[in-house]
DNA sequence: CTCGGGTGCTACCCGCCGGTAGTGTATCCC
DNA sequence: GGGATACACTACCGGCGGGTAGCACCCGAG
């Protein structure tokens, strides 16, 4: 099954799987489309195959339940989240630069993938309970990373904090937020909105002069 | 029907109303909870009834409908933390302390009513569209009230920040989601959370030395 | 004892929606 | 042209739960 296929050649196979994954995907677009504006108990399969020009046998072809849907919507934009934190956290530089990096690599997770954010927090308690303890050891890990992040900043006398678990709540809470009040097409862009939101979370974690502020 | 009630005299009445308010304050605290522990969809009626001894049709004497339940639930509360921060910008001292002030007492709402809160941002598609226009009327107030509040920090040469709208939002996120990781009893007293959110909003805002931190 | 009003219950309805069984049809190979 | 295969559709089910009609009970008043 996982190769050779039966009736027809290798090409034609690695098309059909593209296919596939691309009908899936645009189940899951539309699905969450719909989970953002009317909420997961309010969007019904067959509001989303008609979305779609389709019929609702058709979803169940390529997800085995709606919750299964949900799950799917939801654990790859916390998955990305995680990435982009360890991914800044590895990369080169201090703890100034690597925290700059981090808060503006997240911010644009969030708020480029707001809606697969927003169905995610509101909708925790309708996704299986595998599935919730999934994503809850990928959110933990976030905020492990970033904690451990503020205080090697804290070591290398880059910053100045108390409680760098609180603090790391505190920066996920001010970016995560932002998928209730983001408006695309808004006064900034989601790029100035990550500029602007790592220089906050720099004078939170009391980051040394240079970075966040221009004057004195 | 107001007044002077038909069969009975004002003592009596009196206490029947009390009773009727108790009543009603029953059914939200059992709803609250169910609501916050299995979602509002997840939650029937039946449910809450079954909770409190008493049966459906009791609950639609004292409310009108599910969702008017939940509308109950969602906007004292919120009203509640518009309270705070206006009780907060006009008492009276500096910039810093205010600000200290309405972190420290939005927290608090936050925190106590960390179910109440819960229920509301998750359950916001549920409500009717007139209560959600009333509850975002006040939550846009409060997001005024605060930005008003930084502006002031900042003619005052209290604080030092480029964006008082923005910087509201994040100081507003960063409270606003402790109700995803605060647990009751946890490392943390709720007092204890508020000083130091006030601490971490202080430095966002980039107070002058004395408040935040009380080394260099 | 009887009357009446208030209160909460039993019993029911009905629409909605997640999920499925079985059928028709386009495609491709021989 | 004929047969197999994959795919998506039509049509249906069943239960769940919000909401309601009408009854039984309790209690105070006369």
């Amino acid at each position: 099954m996982t190769n050779a296929p039966p009736t027809t050649n290798a090409t034609t196979q690695g098309m059909r799987d593209e296919i596939l994954a691309y009908k899936r995907e645009r189940i899951l677009q539309e699905a969450v489309t719909l989970f953002y504006e009317r909420g997961f108990t309010g969007t019904t399969l067959d509001d989303i195959a008609h979305e779609l020009g389709v019929t609702k046998p058709f979803i169940y072809t390529h997800f085995k339940s709606k919750t299964d849907l949900l799950a799917a919507i939801c654990l790859p934009t916390i998955q990305m989240s995680l990435d982009a934190a360890i991914t800044a956290v590895e990369s080169g530089g201090s703890a100034t630069e690597r925290l700059h990096k981090l808060i503006v690599d997240f911010t644009r997770v969030v708020l480029v993938r707001q809606p697969n954010i927003a169905v995610f927090f509101r909708e925790e308690k309708s996704l299986e309970r595998a599935a919730l303890a999934e994503i809850n050891a990928l959110r933990l890990r976030f905020d492990r990373t970033l904690a451990r992040l503020l205080e090697e900043g804290v070591a290398a006398g880059e910053f100045r904090l108390h409680d760098a678990k609180l603090t790391a709540l505190a920066m996920g809470g001010m970016i995560s937020w932002a998928y209730t009040w983001h408006r695309p097409g808004g006064r900034l862009s989601i790029e100035e909105i990550g500029q602007r939101m790592a220089e906050l979370a720099l004078q939170m974690a009391g980051a040394s002069p240079p970075s966040a502020m221009h004057a004195c």
